[in-house]
RNA sequence: GGCGACAUAGCCAAGUGGUAAGGCAGGGGUCUGCAAAACCCUUAUCCCCGGUUCGAAUCCGGGUGUCGCCUCCA
């Protein structure tokens, strides 16, 4: 069984099988920088590099490319009130943007293009639409035909007749139709611009997804994501200016948009005003915890936002942490002790096995993927921390490798990090020297010896010292434990 | 007004016609000097009304409600 996906364009479930075997291309719309990030941004994020290490743990090899909209009215309005040239603005926000999405543990994509950096292909395209008759210029500005275009509509459902009286305003008398849109938007000498052979003037919204897409992965995609709010006019209007451009159908194949992120019930948006800064969000909470936040609803629904919510996803990584931790330090001592009777985390390992996979190749169903986890921690968990633990036999200890394994893996393709795989001793980020671990031997051993003495003052003392320091001291049957807390 | 999506426990959220996953919170217990961590038990007939079916949270029709798009927007 393989891959089934949620197809905008078929409203339906399809089957997925990439156009050239072996090879997925991946287009998805970014951000336009001119301001700071949201968190509603950091969703297709996460989403798409879960998308990315799936097919890759599926044997794929998967192009990914994502776009930075670095030419728009917004981006100039604020040049000009700042006085700071556009690209410096937008370099500043598409920076502060990967370095956000590198905290959540997004893999970079494979090129991050600007529409500055493809006019010439723009200009390109733009003229062969003329020549083709599917655009035509006016007054400096170039319009796309969209009457020619014969499937416009398709994917947003929508058709001519019903869009032209909704489109009865007419801003602009230099088009032939309300319906055709600017390939090419005619600007003052002041303003930034390029020269073309319609004269000074910059590029229209859709047309650089189309050029990139084309100069980076070709005529025909897999797949091309975005926000549900680009399905009509935007990807509408890609699909047009491509399909009329290279003759190729289809232009993507599959269709894969993802809902938003509200707050309070309302679309989090700069024009509304709800925004929440995704930078201050990753420095107040664990990036993992906001990763998993953001997995917990599949990408067809809304999320909603809200701090109880990301604290609630925080205990809920806390415990998968925990559980990596328990187990690792489990496998590395040989006299660990687990459950004589293996059988419930042998069949927890089926279930998660089955369910884990099943979940992500059903239309990436990332919370139908964490529930798998979570039951596999729940299974390891019962047969190592657990009171009475009985033996260390050999068998047991196989399978708690197993699930370990297995626990990792899943982790792997949800891009879930845990702390511990980045300290332990042997990796750069160990935590302290040689020395400060011997310290914190002494002082858990003298405060071993007083609660033995039962002088508990000292010892609740130093475990109190010792948790300013970040080091958590659990008293378990087996001993005093100490972990690395937040 | 037109187009589309969604409606599942206190909150969040899976569910591909076969008899309701998972997380957080709450309650009860085990372990324990206390704490922490962990484990066990416990909390729903799925917005409403009809229909199809042996069987529907899942399919169809009609309501109601929420959100999105039709203007920039992940």
């Amino acid at each position: 069984m393989g891959i089934v996906v949620y197809n905008t364009l078929s409203r339906q479930y399809e089957e997925f099988e990439p156009i050239e075997e072996g090879h997925v291309k991946i287009y998805v719309c970014g951000i336009t920088p001119y301001d700071s990030s949201h968190i509603g941004h950091a969703r297709p994020g996460v989403f798409w590099d879960v998308v990315r290490r799936y097919l890759l743990y599926k044997g794929y090899k998967v192009t990914f490319v994502t776009n930075f909209t670095d030419i728009e009215d917004k981006i100039i309005k604020r040049s000009q009130e700042t006085g700071i040239p556009f690209m410096e603005i937008a370099e500043k926000y598409s920076r502060e943007y990967i370095d956000a999405m590198d905290k959540l543990g997004v893999k970079r994509a494979d090129a991050y293009p600007r529409a500055s950096e493809v006019i010439p292909e723009i200009i390109e395209m733009v003229e062969g639409l003329i020549e083709k008759g599917y655009a035509y210029e006016s007054s400096g500005d170039v319009y796309f035909r969209t009457e020619r275009f014969q499937d416009y509509g398709a994917l947003s459902g929508k058709n001519l007749d019903e869009l032209m009286p909704g489109a009865r305003v007419q801003v602009s008398g230099l088009k032939e139709s309300s319906l055709d849109f600017a390939l090419w938007k005619a600007a003052d000498k002041d303003e930034p611009g390029w020269e073309s052979p319609w004269g000074w003037g910059r590029p229209g919204w859709h047309i650089e997804c189309s050029v990139m897409v084309l100069k980076f992965l070709g005529p025909s995609i897999d797949m091309h994501g975005g926000g549900t709010e680009l399905i009509f006019p935007h990807h509408e209007n890609e699909i047009a200016q491509s399909e009329a451009f290279t003759g190729v159908k289809p232009y993507v194949k599959y269709w894969i948009h993802h809902e938003m992120l509200n707050l309070s019930g309302e679309k989090m948006s700069k024009s509304i005003g709800n925004v929440l800064s995704l930078t201050h969000i990753l420095e107040t909470h664990d990036p993992m915890a906001v990763r998993l936040y953001l997995l917990s609803a599949h990408r067809r629904k809304i999320l909603e936002y809200s701090e109880e919510l990301l604290q609630s996803a925080e205990k809920g990584w806390n415990r998968i942490e925990t559980c990596v931790e328990n187990a690792t330090k489990f496998l590395l001592d040989p006299d660990a002790q687990g459950l004589s009777d293996p059988t419930m985390l042998i069949e927890g390992i089926g279930k998660c096995e089955k369910e884990f996979f099943q979940a992500m190749d059903y239309d990436f169903n990332t919370p139908g993927a964490i529930a798998a986890v979570f039951d596999l921690v729940t299974a390891i968990n019962s047969h190592i921390v657990t009171t009475g633990a009985t033996t260390s036999d050999e068998f047991g200890r196989q399978k708690v490798g197993e699930a370990y394994a297995l626990l990792i893996q899943c982790l792997g393709i949800l891009g879930l990090t845990p702390r511990i795989l980045s300290t332990l001793p042997g990796t750069r980020e160990a935590q302290g020297d040689d020395v400060s671990q011997d310290l914190l031997k002494i002082l858990v051993d003298m405060r071993d010896a007083a609660r033995k003495a039962k002088d508990f003052e000292t010892a609740d003392y130093i475990r109190e010292r010792l948790s300013h320091l970040g080091f958590v001291l659990e008293d378990t049957s087996s001993g005093t434990k100490v972990r690395i807390g937040k």
